[in-house]
DNA sequence: ATATTTTTTTAGACTTGACTAAAAATAAGT
DNA sequence: ACTTATTTTTAGTCAAGTCTAAAAAAATAT
């Protein structure tokens, strides 16, 4: 059985290497968590000596087998937490981070697997990432970074890459919500900021706010 | 912030209380929480330095109105929880303290509240326990132990003040749920068992049995 | 009332997960 | 290629919560 801690390293090697493909950094790690490079190198001795991650030395980290399992059980759980959150309890879908984070750790496979059914076995959670059934397996719906359309092209807002309150507040109040058609109308080379069309309505968004909303084409 | 340990000390304490009115003694405490009565005296020193408990050196120890409060919290959401797991998610009455016990630590007063509305506001758990309200605050029904009934009378099974998952499973075994009118028919001076009637059937429960069952009158 | 037993506390040690500071390895720049 | 900068690891420390063993206080028994 894991501690919070190590399910919490596991987790983020996990969403890295969904970024960066190759190993992960220790570094990366350290930042992504808030804590020092060394406790790092800590933990990653660690969860090696459980053989839960290949590990070397100044060459970064992977999961291994095992290692995936159990960032895909807690990602299951933080997702489906946070669907009954927003489904059941009438939360919002920027009030439910922090709370499916200490949800996530519960320890209970019946638990996960009633809960699931309770849910209707949901595909995807509030923010559109999809969510892994018991054994793991997810729909991966092919989604583009709004960065990737041209000017004039459209999609439909499906799956949000920020999950922060501030953030996701910032969304709703300016319409934007799962779901939504938004069209780019313009880029400006200046600041890498986009005008884009919602329904009627034509408004300037920064590219951190760009770069982290994904659309189905 | 408590922490998880914390928690656990001072919602036993409350348990504790709750029968000995006295002040709570720590070998009693180390007894129930499974500890050493060390580590029991440690803790103690940290709680008094919160200002939770009224704790002298040898003399045990006391909540005070803030340890209270704090106590009441998580009973408050390990029953609501419990509920929840019964009432929702279909789990047996037997199967869920333990993930009560987890779920009970997690920080979100909002949550606590939503499940509670969720729940339709209940005023018991599924072993018959009390739930408090939002402001600590629950109907104590007048209950009797078993073995206070005299032989001929009768009550209405209440609450269980055993939440193993054993105990519960030899009480649905034999049919001794919730709700069940339960008439004494004999004591045995020997050996302090009884034969009870529910329903048709009569049959002899032991007396660690007994001093576990609590009727409405 | 004194000796014995029981309870409680103290002292010192261990583990987990974090930290700082310094050393070692790797990467980058000229 | 060699120096500088960056990244990563090591070494040593700390707090929380636990433990064992020993000392101190309180309770019990003769």
């Amino acid at each position: 059985m894991l501690t919070k801690s190590e399910e919490n390293y596991i987790k983020e090697i996990y969403a890295l290497e969904q970024i960066n493909t190759e190993g992960v950094s220790t570094n990366l790690i350290a930042q992504k968590i808030e804590t020092k490079a060394s406790s790092v190198t800590d933990m990653l001795k660690k969860l090696a000596k459980k053989e839960l991650i290949n590990y070397q030395k100044y060459k970064g980290v992977k999961l291994n087998a095992e290692g995936k399992k159990i960032a895909l059980s807690v990602v299951r759980k933080h997702r489906l937490w946070e669907t009954f959150l927003v489904n059941k309890l009438n939360f919002s879908w920027d009030e439910v981070h922090d709370i499916a984070e200490q949800l996530e750790h519960i320890q209970s496979e019946k638990l996960t697997n009633q809960l699931d059914a309770f849910l209707n076995f949901p595909k995807v959670d509030p923010h559109g990432d999809p969510i892994p059934d018991v054994n793991g397996e997810f729909i991966a719906i092919k989604t583009v970074c709004l960065n990737e359309l041209e000017v004039g092209e459209k999609g439909v807002f499906v799956e949000v890459k920020n999950d922060s309150e501030k953030f996701l507040k910032f969304l709703t109040k300016n319409n934007i919500t799962i779901g939504s058609e938004i069209k780019v109308i313009d880029k400006e080379v200046f600041d890498d900021s986009y005008t884009i069309e919602i329904g009627e309505k034509q408004f300037n968004i920064s590219e951190s706010v760009i770069k982290n909303i994904y659309l189905k084409r």
